[in-house]
DNA sequence: AGCACGCCGACT
DNA sequence: GTCGGCGTGCTC
C-alpha cells in the first residue's frame, strides 16, 4: 500500500521556516499534480490557505509516511505549471542567491505567480490574477456563396481574412461588425475560436523585412560566431564594438541564422524604454513572432506574453533582466546587449545577476551566448581575454566617422577666474555657437533636483532625511526638500536651522538649477530637461527623445539617461558637468561606470555628417579615467583597471559578497553583524582550504535607510559549492539564535560596496 | 512573518 | 472569577 505525497515550498516564508513541507493529494486532484504545479495548501496552526509550489512528488510506503499530513486544497491547471527547465532555474537561484524557494519561483514566473490565495464563501480557492484573457479569432474556412448575392460588408470581411486569421477587435477597427461575422459563420464561410488574447504591443511597427547586409568587419564577426550556433554545444562570446559600430546588425544576422536552424533567440536589453529601436528593428525584420517581457507591462500583458511564449508562438523574446527566464524552448542564441549595465543585477531577492543565469541557460540549452558592449565589464573582458569567451571586436564607426574632439575645462581655474557658476564660460560660449548654427547639444549632469544640500550658515548642520542618513535635496518646482532614497518630503521649505536657529544656505547644483542657469545665460534656447522627475509619466522617456530628435529643442540636459538612447543627427556638442563626484564615489566599480558613462555620452555627438565635439568640466582634468574615456580607448582603460582589481583583490580575482544586516536598533544590528562574522570565522577555521577574507563588520555608506540601520560584512571569497555550503551552514546557525528577529540578513554577490 | 497558546495583572 | 497584556515557539 503506497501513498502519494507532494513536497511544496510555501509563499511568504522567511529563512527560519523555508523548507519543503509534505502534503497528501485529495482523490480529486490525483494525477493532476506535478513538480512545478502551483497549489493551495492549509498552512500554520490556523490552517490559513497559502500559495505553494510543488517541488517533488513522492510515492511513500503507507507505514513510512508521517502520521499527520494535511491535504492540498487545490491545484492550478496542469498546463500552467513550471516546466522542468524553469524548475532547474529555480534550484539554481536558490543555490546561488540564498533566497527562499518561493522568491525564486516568483522570479521565474514574473507575473506574480498568476494565482493568489483567497477565501470565497468560506472555502479556500486559488484565484487567477488575470481577467479578460481571451478574444474571438475568425478564420476563413470556405468560399462566399454567390447566391444570395453577398453584401459589400461580407465581401470586405472575406477579403480581409484571405491574408490570415484576424481577431474581432482587428476586424472591428476596419469597420466589420460582429453581426456580419456571425452571419458568415452561420453560412460556414468563417470559423470562430476563443484564443488567448495576444496583445500586439508594437502593432504600429510594419513588417518590412530587408536583406541584412554586413560591412566586412561585421561579416568577420558573424562568420566567427556562426559555427558556434550550428554545432549544438554551449558557447559564449563577447562582441566588443565601439559606439556606432553596428553591433545590432550582427545581432540581426545571428538571429536570422538561429531561426533558419529552427531554433529560438532571447535578446536582453538593459532598459526597455531606452531601446525602442531594437524592438523596432526586430519587429520590422522578423515580424510578429516576437514577444516582449519587461516590468513596464501590466500583469495582464505580461501574463499573455508569457503564455504566448510558453505555447510556442514566439521565436524571439526581447526584454529586460527577467526575460532570461522566458519559458522559451529550444534556445539557440542568447544576446545580452550593453552587458555592463547594472540593471542586469537584481537588487531585491533573489539577488541574481542575469549574466550568471544566461550562462546557466546557455549551458542547459546548448546555445550561443553573446555579451555585447562598447565598454564591457572588466570581469567580462577578462574572461574573453583569457579565452573563456570568444572575443570579437568591431572598431569601425558607422560610415567611418571620426570620434568627437574632446576638451577638458578645469573648473578650479574657472572658479579662480571669478566664475562662480556651475556651467563654465567656455561651455556657454560653445552652446551659444551651436544655437546660432542651428545644431543641437547634449549636457550630462548626474544629479537631479535644484540645490543638493541645505546647510546652516552658523553651525554647519546639514539637513538630512529623518529616515535615511543622506542629505535632503531642494526641488524647486515643489518648493520642497526631498529624500532621493525614500521619497520623504519636507514642506514648506525650512528657512532656519532646526538645530541652532541659524540661517540655512542652499548650495550644490542639480539638473533643475542648471536648467535655470542656462535659460538665463542663453535666452531663446529651447531646453529639455530629462531626469527622474520629468520622466515619471508613462512613455515620457520615449516622447522626450522623439521631440529632441525632431529638433523641437536645442539642448537636452539630463542625468545618465541622456547618455543612452537614440542617435541624433544634429547633435554636435556634448557637455559633461559634475562627473567628479561619481569618479570619487565608492565601490570598486566606480571607475568602470564613469568610463562607460563618459564614453557613451561622448559617442552621442557627431553621429551623422556633422563632426562632433565634447567638453568635460572637471576639477581633475588629468585623471586617467577621464583622459582614456575622452580618447575612447577601452583597451588602455582595461589594462589600468585590471591591474587595480588584481592589486586590491577585487573581481575577477575573487568573488565579492556583501552580507547586510538591517534592523531598527543600531546596537542590535551591529551586534548581529558581529555575531554572524564570528559564526562564519569559526566555520571557516575548520576548512582552511576554502579561501576567504572577512572584512568588517562596518556600517554601510548609507547607515540608515527607510528608518532602518544597516551594517555589513564584506567577504572576498571564491563563489563555489564549497564556499556556499559554508555560508549556508553559517546562516542556519545564525537562524537558530535570537538575533535574526532584530536584524534580518541579506546576502548579495552582485554588490560592489553597499546594498 | 503571522498566529495560537500560555501564564500574569485590573476589572464587571 | 474572566478579559487581555504581549513573551514564546511553531509552521507538513
Amino acid at each position: 500500500m503506497t501513498l502519494t505525497t507532494v513536497q511544496v515550498a510555501v509563499d511568504n516564508a522567511t529563512i527560519h521556516f523555508d523548507k519543503l513541507y509534505s502534503y497528501r493529494i485529495p482523490d480529486a486532484l490525483l494525477g493532476r499534480v506535478w513538480p512545478g504545479s502551483m497549489v493551495l495548501v492549509p498552512f500554520g496552526r490556523g490552517d490559513k490557505p497559502r500559495m505553494a509550489v510543488v517541488l517533488r512528488v513522492e510515492e511513500l510506503d503507507a507505514g513510512a509516511a508521517p502520521k499527520r499530513l494535511k491535504m492540498l486544497h487545490d491545484a492550478a491547471p496542469e498546463q500552467t505549471r513550471l516546466t522542468p527547465d524553469l524548475l532547474e532555474l529555480v534550484h539554481f537561484l536558490k543555490d546561488r542567491t540564498f533566497c527562499t524557494w518561493f522568491e525564486a519561483v516568483k522570479a521565474v514566473i514574473p507575473y506574480g505567480a498568476q494565482y493568489r490565495a483567497a477565501v470565497v464563501d468560506g472555502k479556500p480557492v486559488m484565484q487567477s490574477r488575470l481577467s479578460r484573457s481571451t478574444e474571438r479569432v475568425y478564420t476563413l474556412t470556405g468560399e462566399l456563396p454567390q447566391k444570395p448575392k453577398p453584401g459589400p460588408r461580407q465581401k470586405a470581411a472575406v477579403e480581409a481574412l484571405r491574408k490570415g486569421p484576424l481577431t474581432a477587435h482587428q476586424l472591428d477597427e476596419v469597420g466589420i461588425s460582429k453581426t456580419t461575422l456571425d452571419t458568415l459563420c452561420e453560412k460556414g464561410v468563417l470559423s470562430v475560436a476563443e484564443q488567448d488574447k495576444a496583445l500586439d504591443l508594437f502593432a504600429d511597427i510594419p513588417y518590412e523585412p530587408q536583406p541584412i547586409t554586413l560591412a566586412p568587419e561585421q561579416q568577420r564577426a558573424f562568420a566567427a560566431l556562426a559555427p558556434d550556433l550550428e554545432d549544438g554545444k554551449p558557447h559564449a562570446a563577447l562582441l566588443h564594438g565601439v559606439t556606432g559600430s553596428g553591433k545590432t546588425i550582427v545581432f540581426l544576422k545571428l538571429i536570422e541564422r538561429t531561426l533558419e536552424l529552427g531554433r529560438k533567440a532571447i535578446v536582453l536589453v538593459p532598459e526597455i524604454s531606452l531601446t525602442p529601436q531594437m524592438i523596432r528593428r526586430l519587429k520590422s525584420t522578423f515580424g510578429s513572432r516576437l514577444a516582449v517581457q519587461h516590468s513596464a507591462l501590466n500583469n495582464t500583458e505580461r501574463l499573455l506574453q508569457w503564455r504566448l511564449i510558453q505555447q510556442g508562438h514566439a521565436d524571439i523574446v526581447v526584454g529586460t533582466r527577467s526575460a532570461i527566464f522566458a519559458p522559451l524552448q529550444n534556445i539557440g542564441l542568447i544576446i545580452m546587449d550593453e552587458e555592463q549595465e547594472h540593471t542586469y543585477q537584481s537588487e531585491s531577492a533573489p539577488r541574481y545577476d542575469a549574466h550568471d543565469v544566461a550562462k546557466k541557460r546557455a549551458a542547459m540549452e546548448n546555445s550561443l551566448l553573446v555579451f555585447a558592449s562598447a565598454t564591457p565589464m572588466t570581469e567580462t573582458y577578462h574572461a574573453a581575454e583569457s579565452g573563456k569567451y570568444k572575443l570579437l571586436t568591431l572598431t569601425q564607426r558607422y560610415g567611418g566617422r571620426p570620434l568627437p574632439q574632446v576638451d577638458f575645462i578645469d573648473m578650479r581655474a574657472e572658479l579662480a577666474a571669478g566664475n562662480p557658476r556651475e556651467v563654465s564660460t567656455r561651455m556657454i560660449r560653445e552652446l551659444q555657437e551651436n544655437l546660432e548654427n542651428g545644431e543641437q547639444s547634449i549636457l550630462l549632469l548626474n544629479r537631479r533636483g535644484y540645490h543638493t544640500v541645505a546647510m546652516c550658515a552658523s553651525c554647519g548642520h546639514v539637513l538630512k532625511c529623518p529616515n535615511c542618513s543622506v542629505p535632503l535635496v531642494y526641488h524647486k518646482p515643489q518648493q520642497a526638500l526631498m529624500c532621493h532614497h525614500c521619497g520623504h518630503i519636507v514642506r514648506p521649505l525650512p528657512q532656519l536651522c532646526p538645530e541652532c536657529g541659524g540661517k540655512l544656505n542652499y548650495s550644490g547644483f542639480g539638473t533643475q538649477r542648471v536648467e535655470e542657469e542656462l535659460a538665463e545665460l542663453l535666452p531663446g534656447a529651447r531646453i529639455l530637461r530629462m531626469d527622474q522627475d520629468s520622466t515619471n509619466q508613462k512613455n515620457a522617456h520615449e516622447t522626450m527623445l522623439a521631440q529632441f530628435g525632431r529638433q523641437e529643442y536645442d539642448i537636452l540636459l539630463g542625468t545618465q539617461m541622456v547618455a543612452k538612447g537614440l542617435d541624433f543627427e544634429k547633435v554636435t556638442l556634448v557637455g559633461v558637468l559634475g562627473i567628479d563626484s561619481l569618479l570619487f564615489g565608492q565601490g570598486f566599480r566606480a571607475y568602470e561606470s564613469v568610463f562607460s558613462l563618459v564614453t557613451q555620452v561622448i559617442g552621442r555627438g557627431g553621429r551623422a555628417a556633422l563632426p562632433g565635439r565634447a567638453l568635460i568640466q572637471t576639477t581633475v582634468p588629468n585623471h586617467p579615467v577621464l583622459q582614456l574615456a575622452a580618447a575612447q580607448d577601452y583597451e588602455a582603460f582595461y589594462r589600468e583597471e585590471i591591474a587595480f582589481r588584481k592589486f586590491g583583490l577585487y573581481p575577477p580575482f575573487c568573488a565579492f559578497c556583501v552580507v547586510g544586516f538591517v534592523g531598527a536598533a543600531e546596537g542590535t544590528v551591529a551586534m548581529a553583524a558581529h555575531r554572524f562574522g564570528t559564526l562564519l570565522a569559526e566555520r571557516a577555521a575548520q576548512h582552511p582550504q576554502i579561501p576567504l577574507r572577512l572584512l568588517g563588520p562596518a556600517p554601510m555608506g548609507i547607515t540608515m535607510l527607510n528608518g532602518k540601520y544597516r551594517y555589513k560584512l564584506t567577504l572576498k571569497c571564491r563563489n563555489n559549492a564549497a564556499f556556499r555550503s559554508l555560508l549556508q551552514e553559517t546562516l542556519d546557525a545564525y537562524a537558530q539564535e535570537k538575533l535574526p528577529q532584530k536584524a534580518s540578513v541579506i546576502l548579495d554577490f552582485n554588490s560592489d560596496g553597499d546594498l
